[in-house]
DNA sequence: TATGAATGAGGGTTCATTCAT
DNA sequence: CATGAATGAACCCTCATTCAT
């Protein structure tokens, strides 16, 4: 069957292409976002940014908001890759250290382009229909549980689904004012995990 | 780079006819806000909503984002009002009794309007100069500072200026939270004094 | 002080397409200038009597006045054009006769479309960064220049910059004033000749 | 009938006010259109300039464009009175001394406030219902013309009313352009009076 | 599929004019 | 008559989206 694979073939480096172009455009979009913010951010910047044309941009996205919200499955992805190695390297490290591991990542991932990624939590809230639970985010509470479970004697108390969810509030938004403050990654990092371990101390 | 616009209102109401306009002004401002988000806010719309033209709503603010200024200064306004009541009203009270009051407090504001004050949150970002503090976040932290200093001994170390900041982005985060997901005011509150009571016993 | 515009082209016009639409839009300004004035004067207005939308004007024009400045140059190219032409058939003629070939290039350009005309003068002043020649301006006095020049001899006297400077004032008002007089183009051309002879032989 | 007198006594000073009121607004817009040109002149402009509500401007003027026209009224005024002050005083002297005398009353009047007058020679043009000419401008002829006659002999040839008005269009046109060259009196006047001589003096 | 010119609804802002006080 | 707040039509310009090439 030499046409079927031809097709495939030809298909391969096709669906390699969009692939760069789908993750061209999505770079060009994160440039105008940091670069403009909001007000500046439209499909004609990206498409030029991106050395494309906006018809290209319409090519791989329905619509800007559509765009928008691959920018920020992006994000997640990458925050859930370092949170991923973050847990991994934890084992057996005691639960500060840890802890200090998880929010290095957050500090990672957020440090790379603060100013773009505090925009896209902004659009989260608008674009995503009200607390309907990315799966990203579902993987990084139960990640977080999974972490906070291998130190369950040294918490002392059992953790429950909500303080899953603060410790990640409370972290995120620990994270969003350190780096807006311009503290070094150590300084964000140390204050960060103070609130975390506080809070996980509670009497 | 055009020009900075003038952002500050364009006539003081001194007469009263002025000021009652001025509320109408603010008052549509915040109910379209609520309504139709930040997509749907536009001065027309504004003007409609408050039965007033267009015109009108240029004579007291030179453009829009002085009327959203407008907004969020009436929001810290709103929240500097009600956590000085509670400074108050905790006097000679535990210091979990006085958080919990500041947290309710905060909690009031909040609730109020949770759709509003999360979009006047983040039109802060955008609009404020970075970093460039307002007063009344001035306010805030001196309130908060001084409830704190009351309770030195059962805190058991120094509070600074950092951990001041921190009890603030962290009930400010867990407030939001606690709001965006429609838990009762009694919930909330437990839940975000659970978080501020940790960060200060943290060890 | 405002941030100083844009006032040049937004894109060449490369392409075919391009290049019509300019020279509708730029025709369609022309239009709705001579037929409903400075006032009538809109990019909305412009667009519709070009059967294109706004949009398109935008494309090729940063702004309104950039548009109106397009149509300067237009004109004063249109004159430049009338005037090479004059200059070359007046090679070996008197002075007289030069001299009535270039009034009646001017008076040619302006007739064509005396209404619009008079209001891009005026606009000019407006638009352009004040006595910031235009090079158009400058070909024109090197022209006229290079045209007494040719007849120094009969005008019994050098003539200097400024003498240039006025004959070019004094035609354009003659030409002017004359074309809103309804005068024939005979009698047009003889006032403004009698007119610029004066000048050049006076005592 | 002393009621009759009452209210004539009474209304003395009211008119009187009111002429004092208008000169106070034909000043302040004056100075609008002096200062910001004729996009910053609006209504609302000249009464804070004159220190007065937009409702009394339109006591006294029905609109923006009547009281355009009674500032170019004003204008044509200082002018005529310049130029009769010119004609008096040349009586006895010779053509060029006469002449002197006339350029300068122009260049006086033009050159107190060169870029306000520019304007308004402009707005005439929107303004007045074609060639409708003005009893002002009716007069400056006469005068001119009575001017000239008194030298008819040094001229060597008859005056005929195109030559009134060319030799009016030729100095207004120099004046202006003089001014706009930012030239000294004495050299516009050289310049001007250059012009119209070589023009009477035309074979 | 890529291109980019074209579209046009939408939104910010101004300002001549009115009118209740 | 004076005041000045209010009005709202008008106008400039942007940008998400479409579609002929």
């Amino acid at each position: 069957m030499p046409a079927k694979r031809r097709v495939k073939a030809r298909k391969q480096p096709l669906q390699h292409r969009s692939r760069e172009t789908v993750a061209v455009i999505l770079e060009a979009a994160a440039r105008v976002l940091e670069a403009r913010g909001l007000e500046g951010y439209n499909t004609n910047a990206v498409a030029e940014r991106g050395g494309i044309s906006v018809g290209s941009v319409y090519q791989y996205f329905p619509n800007k908001d559509a765009l928008t919200l691959a920018l920020i499955a992006r994000f997640e992805d990458e925050l859930l890759e370092k949170v991923r190695d973050a847990f991994a390297a934890s084992e057996g490290k005691s639960l500060t250290a840890a802890l200090k591991l998880l929010v290095r990542a957050q500090i990672e991932v957020h440090a790379a382009r603060a100013g773009l990624n505090r925009i896209l939590e902004t659009e989260e809230d608008r674009l995503r229909p009200t607390s309907s639970d990315s799966s990203a985010s579902g993987e990084l509470k139960a990640l977080v549980r999974a972490l906070l479970e291998r130190h369950r004697s040294e918490i002392g108390k059992p953790v429950d689904g909500d303080a899953i969810e603060d410790v990640i509030v409370i972290s995120r938004a620990m994270v969003d004012h350190a780096l807006q403050k311009d503290l070094s990654r150590a300084a964000a990092s140390r204050r960060v995990l103070r609130a975390i371990e506080g809070y996980l101390h509670r009497p």
